[in-house]
DNA sequence: ATAAGGACCTGCTAGC
DNA sequence: TGCTAGCAGGTCCTTA
């Protein structure tokens, strides 16, 4: 479900209220969400551990541990990552849950199960959960249009594909991926060793607005964040994911949607070259 | 070496 | 109304 807009919006919402806390015990309903050790070392090691700090990145989330170890995750497609009260009711497919010491319950849900959790162990390296693998943050300054540029010179695929590989840039998926790609004036199919120039400081510099607004346009309380069952994500701000054959907002033509390295692209034909 | 396609899961919706 | 096919915001593995 999430991209790097909606996990930034997980660490905030949840940095605030967990920070300070200890682990009081783990409830494994599922331990195939449990990647890395065994569900059973996971929940014995990380027993009485205080959670510091949160950190994303890319669209992976972590639970920085007093004792230097990490928790990190990923929520892939459907997961969610909830901070409730002990009486709140539970969510169908919740499949892990952290109790804290406070009594408040962190729970993951998950319905397509795709996330996943790993625990990094202190002095550990992380060779597991693809947080290595990742490409530059996009508001590192390693990224850049010069960067862009000359990484998408090396590739023969789809602009498209090369948003959409994590070892590339981090964090964009299929909605960024074509709310950038419609920002920057450039279709989805193009090449990516065709871009102009020009045509990659554009898409530069539209990568970092459609990640910041969606940014801005998720930022919510405490509140609204549990309400919406840690998804209520909002999509008005979009102008071309889920639009297909509506009106473009720029130019008025029929959006269309076409599959580009086998996922479904909107753009708009018009504007897009 | 890169790219396409299937696998992993469940639920929702459109269409017959 | 009920069934089915197709689709879904991600990633990894196998195959070509």
């Amino acid at each position: 479900m999430p991209e790097l807009p909606e996990v930034e919006t997980v660490k905030q919402v949840l940095a605030p209220q967990i920070m300070g806390l200890r682990i009081a015990d783990i409830t494994v309903n599922d331990p195939k969400v449990v990647a890395r050790p065994s569900a059973e070392e996971f929940v014995r090691e990380l027993k009485g551990e205080r959670i510091m700090e949160l950190e994303r990145r890319g669209k992976f989330l972590s639970l920085c541990l007093e004792g230097g170890g990490r928790i990190v995750l990923h929520l892939r497609m459907t997961g969610s990552l909830l901070l409730t009260p002990p009486d709140f009711p539970l969510e169908k497919h919740t499949h892990l849950i952290f109790h804290l010491e406070n009594g408040r319950e962190l729970r993951f849900t998950d319905m397509r199960r795709f996330g996943r959790f790993w625990l990094i162990r202190v002095g550990e390296e992380d060779l597991f959960s693809g947080v290595s693998r990742l490409g530059p943050e996009p508001f590192d300054e390693d990224f850049s249009a010069a960067y862009l540029s000359s990484a998408l010179a090396k590739r023969k695929s789809t602009v498209k594909s090369c948003l959409l590989d994590q070892g590339f840039i981090a964090g964009i998926g299929n909605i960024y991926a074509d709310e950038s790609l419609f920002a920057a004036n450039i279709r989805p199919e193009r090449p990516a060793c065709g871009l102009s120039v020009d045509e990659c400081e554009r898409l530069a510099a539209a990568i970092r607005e459609a990640l910041l607004t969606g940014i801005a346009e998720n930022r919510m309380s405490a509140e609204e964040y549990l309400a919406g069952k840690g998804r209520g994500y909002r999509s008005r701000y979009l102008n071309v994911y889920g639009r297909a054959g509506e009106p473009c907002r720029v130019c008025g033509e029929r959006l269309l949607r076409a599959v580009v390295g086998g996922r479904g692209s909107v753009y708009c034909p018009k504007c897009q070259r």
